[in-house]
DNA sequence: CTATTTACTGACCGAACGTTCTGTATTACT
DNA sequence: AGTAATACAGAACGTTCGGTCAGTAAATAG
């Protein structure tokens, strides 16, 4: 929590060396907050602290509180939503779109861990985060849809109904934003690998 | 949010019907709003609206707001340690021990599901948030060593370390407080069957 | 050299926060 | 009947909240 600075930086009279933001870099300061307090237990002062601007001087590149929620929202949204209409998403046997999307989800979570992250926290108190809610229902029935096209073409297990073998599968999926951490070597890739695996064939041993 | 009452009920003069309250069906309120709005995003107004009780009357009954936090997460957490040491965590095969943990894991969730609920949400912020932390991780390191055995002995795939796998284990099942509700029929136990059932063999058809 | 723009600050605002205090009916006890 | 305890409410407390505003120093443009 301590000020981790944009690349770009300015002298001041004083000498001192200060961080220049702009909208992208305070952003990722501000989701980064969000994501370690909440966005109901973060209050300027964390902000402030944690960029090292004064409150006023963040109201000099955001307009609210709620408009950092709703960009930090949108930055996990927009990747989340496209990647329902892209061609690994729409071509091939409804299990080799499923792979995709589980792929992809965990792709984008671990390039944009702390704006899925705040997604995923979301608690529907705002009209922001409301909006964010409805946008995750779309995806989740986007998915529902592709599970149940499996089932029906024998590939997925017909015992359990699609919309909560969706549910679960993204359970776990999600679940990987309270653990994992890129810098600690496990690639993405290597990630989605693993994950796609348990999801398929579960956890015994064969 | 409107007000629901507890049981007991008494007659004030002017006709009304008020809820009576002590400190756990007040407590039953306040983690109802807590696990729908956050603790952060919950004030004594939302709990007031809640309960039907004025802000100062709440205080009656509690101490402070972060009593009724640390006693909604000692609700949760109290069942979740003391499945631990149950004699269906401590006797058998680890599979089996495995089994029966990921199996009350479910039960217990399902019954105490707004306390479960508020646990999985806790950020840190407080020192009980803290305190709450720490158990779950004492918990997870608990079920990671029973994986651990049933690696050793052949029964969980040796390609994934026992950690991640205990973390999407309990990835999967805790993903099941932000859809299941006991009140559509589903009953726990047929919940647990569903969830154990995807985590041994996977979603794919056989 | 001047004017404008950019990045930032301290002082301040009304509202909302968790909490406390004083008071009042109703119930329970003797 | 008198006393104590219980369950509440209204008003107010100091603090913190998100947000505004007037001003300054440095960088940029003409």
């Amino acid at each position: 929590m301590s000020p981790t600075g944009p690349a770009e930086r300015r002298r001041l009279p004083s000498g001192d060396v200060r961080p220049t933001y702009n909208l992208e870099t305070l952003l990722d300061v501000a989701v980064r907050v969000f994501t370690e307090r909440g966005y109901d237990g973060t209050s300027f002062q964390h902000l402030s602290h944690a960029s090292g601007l004064s409150k006023s001087s963040i109201y000099h590149h955001i307009e609210s509180k709620e408009q950092l929620l709703r960009l930090g929202l949108e930055r996990a949204l927009e990747p989340l939503m496209a990647s329902t209409t892209e061609d690994g998403a729409t071509t091939g046997s409804a299990m080799q779109r499923l792979s995709y999307l589980v792929r992809r989800n965990v792709e984008i979570l671990s390039e944009r861990l702390p704006y899925v992250t705040l997604l995923l926290n979301v608690h529907g108190n705002t009209e922001t985060e409301r909006w964010a809610l409805g946008q995750r229902r779309d995806y989740d029935k986007i998915v529902a849809g592709v599970v149940q096209e499996a089932i029906d073409e024998g590939d997925v297990r017909a015992d359990v109904d699609a919309r909560t073998t969706a549910r679960l599968v993204f359970g776990m999926i999600n679940s990987v934003r309270e653990w994992y951490r890129p810098e600690r070597g496990v690639t993405p890739d290597e990630l989605a690998e693993l994950v796609t695996s348990m999801l398929l064939d579960g956890i015994r041993a064969r």
